[in-house]
RNA sequence: GGAGAGGUGGCAGAGCGGUUGAAUGCAACGGUCUUGAAAACCGUCGAGGGUUGACGCCCUCCCAGGGUUCGAAUCCCUGCCUCUCCGCCA
């Protein structure tokens, strides 16, 4: 959520910032329902103190023997009153706080104009694309091939864009996931966190994937409970209705979940494969830092998730995101791209943003400033360390070879008992 | 699933329906003292919001949401959460 003061003092010039991301910000109704909210809430306030005063003196009274019943006369029509001012208030402070809620962050002043994911910008490619000298295959023949994939088995016990893994291919995806949180912890300075994989909607309401997105998640029937889409929610949720103490920050966590999604608005997007599913694993990196050094921070967080790419020796390019294509809560979003032989392009396989306080004020996420000994919104960043699925992607793609086998990546073996390479059986 | 207890400030812990936003203790912060530190003593010390040029004034918040009342941290209802015992279970 945007600073609502600042909405308030500058309205046009938040307006224009949001312009850039085609976001058309309804000025007319905030000013016409601010100024409501100031006139009811100065009207309220003041019938609220009438209130106080005259039910201490009634209390003063009584204490003194006094006949009351004069001063009860008095007051007959206050509390009626009152309620109708609270009501109004009420009313105009929801309509507001919904018009709020549904406002996107503004995006950096370093983030490019654009409309979508071509707008974007390159900032830089890391290694070598892979020449074959054969023609490569995606990683559903060769996941299938090594009876490693089974699309069709998942789809029987549960529908599309899920998939079942069995013998080294599904030891590779556990590999990559042990790998990627060592790494995270012993190199980078995240401490392991383990949370829920379903939350509820105060949660969803704090990271910003509602009230806007409802849609992309799966909800549990009768309940107020969420299949987190990424472990960003329960994470970030941490320092929800929390005050850290300055020597608290920054917060580092790395956390190994499931994420699902409903993929609406994606039919036909990426049917194929393991690209695009309702359920995929990821390692995501969270954290909560001073508000001066989130930028700083968002490049070693990209940085970390970099690492793992370059550990892995996977090419990869990092582009920041346009206006057009920046998520919702972001102000500013690295994402990675790793390179992928069977599609003979980049695709994405990790998005590091920096929320600024939008996170933050929704979910009262504060630090204290020991400079000014107030309370302050902190920053939350978070990225992706990495899609755990796409990453296997990458390595059976990426590593195949002619003879149908699939290299294990160096960094990885370790993980793999020592394989080197697995084979078609 | 059954039975009971409870949710108050960073923590601990009081709080007959009436100047209680909340005693007290600890912690924290500032000061005195000290060569320095500790101890002792003095003082400050919750959060959010409105209004104002400013000093200030005012409002809200004692798990959440309703209700009773002139007045609710205190009474009633509902929900959530925690704890104890029994049952069940990985």
């Amino acid at each position: 959520m945007l600073d609502p003061k600042r909405l308030r003092t500058e309205l046009d010039e938040v307006a224009r910032q949001l312009a850039r991301r085609g976001f058309i910000l309804p000025t007319d109704r905030i000013r016409e329902l601010e100024a409501q909210r100031k006139s009811l809430q100065v009207r309220t306030q003041e019938l609220q103190s009438e209130r106080n005063t005259r039910s201490k003196s009634i209390g003063r009274a009584k204490a003194a023997g006094e006949d009351i019943q004069p001063l009860l006369d008095e007051v007959a029509s206050l509390g009626d009153r009152l309620k109708v001012a609270e009501a109004e208030l009420e009313e105009v402070q929801a309509a507001l706080q919904q018009i709020y809620l549904g406002i996107p962050n503004l995006p950096d002043t370093s983030v490019p104009d654009g409309s979508d994911e071509e707008d974007n910008r390159e900032e830089r490619t890391w290694g070598d694309i892979p020449r074959f000298d054969f023609e490569p295959k995606d990683h559903v023949d060769i996941g299938e091939a090594l009876s490693g994939l089974d699309f069709d088995a998942a789809a029987k016990l549960t529908g599309s864009r899920f998939v079942v893994m069995h013998g080294p291919v599904a030891r590779l995806h556990r590999a990559l996931t042990q790998f990627m949180l060592d790494v995270h912890t012993s190199e980078h300075g995240y401490r392991e966190t383990y949370v829920p994989y379903m939350v509820n909607s105060d949660s969803l309401y704090g990271t910003g994937q509602l009230p806007k997105f409802a849609e992309d998640l799966f909800h549990l029937e009768d309940t107020d409970y969420y299949l987190i889409p990424t472990a960003e929610v329960p994470v970030t949720n941490l320092v929800r209705d929390v005050i850290l103490e300055a020597d608290q920050l920054p917060c580092r966590w790395v956390a190994h979940t499931p994420c699902f999604r409903s993929e609406a608005g994606a039919y036909g997007r990426d049917t194929r494969g393991m690209i695009r599913q309702h359920q995929f694993d990821k390692v995501e990196l969270v954290q909560a830092v001073r508000p001066e050094e989130s930028f700083d921070v968002l490049e070693q967080l990209t940085g970390h998730a970099e690492a793992i790419l370059q550990k892995l020796e996977l090419p990869y390019r990092v582009v920041t995101l346009c206006t057009g294509d920046l998520g919702f809560s972001s102000a500013k979003t690295y994402d990675l791209e790793v390179w992928l032989p069977g599609q003979g392009r980049y695709r994405e396989i990790s998005s590091c943003s920096n929320f600024l306080d939008f996170q933050a004020r929704r979910l009262k996420a504060r630090w204290r400033n020991p400079e000014t000994g107030r309370p302050e919104l902190l920053h939350t960043l978070n990225g992706s360390g990495l899609a755990v699925g796409r990453t296997l992607v990458a390595v059976l793609e990426n590593y195949q070879q002619a003879d149908g086998s699939v290299a294990i990546p160096e960094a990885l073996r370790p993980y793999m008992g020592g394989v080197e390479r697995i084979s078609p059986p």
